[in-house]
DNA sequence: TTGATAGGCAAGCGCGTACTTGCCTATGCT
DNA sequence: AGCATAGGCAAGTACGCGCTTGCCTATCAA
């Protein structure tokens, strides 16, 4: 999991499905070489997804001829939840 | 710095420090051996922690011929801060 | 001053991984 | 049926990264 995030081209796909929810393949792949000015190709978006999807960070759902895809963050939680801020505890 | 806790070893290097803050190279070193099971060179956790220092996560204290190592965790709410947890906002 | 401890620098090796290339399957539109 | 769209699979390539090897410097104790 740690290693799904540790790309930055897989960083950006999680900002794109934050951003908008249950895209597809292709969505993605637009949106990333549009907004975040990366060209990459299909196949290579699908690996990263793919990674991205082992670590439980997204989850597929079929849909006739589309696969979409929605992001899940909580897994990210055990970051902060392993290494807790220095901050002021909860008064 | 995502790629600096992409690394198991390097992981395990920050819950030592923050199990003990400030400690030398070789204390590092011995401890990963004796808790963590793993048998990494005074070369490789040196460079560990080079990365680890570049990432923002670990400060460097010289005293005398030591170089002792404290951690700092608040890079890490980049992360949280990034993908928020999809929990109920603060009302 | 000599030896021992703590750490630094740089080159090289091996493997993982991100990406490409080429071809194949499945669903939808007309 | 026929074509276009959406996606899958597998092998191959190139580069980064973790680690080792070998040798060198600096601080402290005797």
């Amino acid at each position: 999991m740690f290693k799904a995030i540790a790309d930055p081209t897989r960083r950006a796909i999680l900002d794109e499905l934050v951003d908008r929810d249950g895209q597809s393949l292709f969505e993605i792949c637009t949106r990333l070489a549009m907004k975040h000015g990366l060209s990459s190709s299909r196949q290579a978006v699908s690996q990263h997804l793919d990674v991205l999807e082992a670590a439980g960070l997204v989850t597929v759902r079929r849909e006739g001829r589309y696969k979409l895809h929605h992001v899940d963050t909580a897994p990210l939680g055990a970051i902060a939840e392993r290494w807790p801020p220095p901050g002021p505890g909860r008064p």
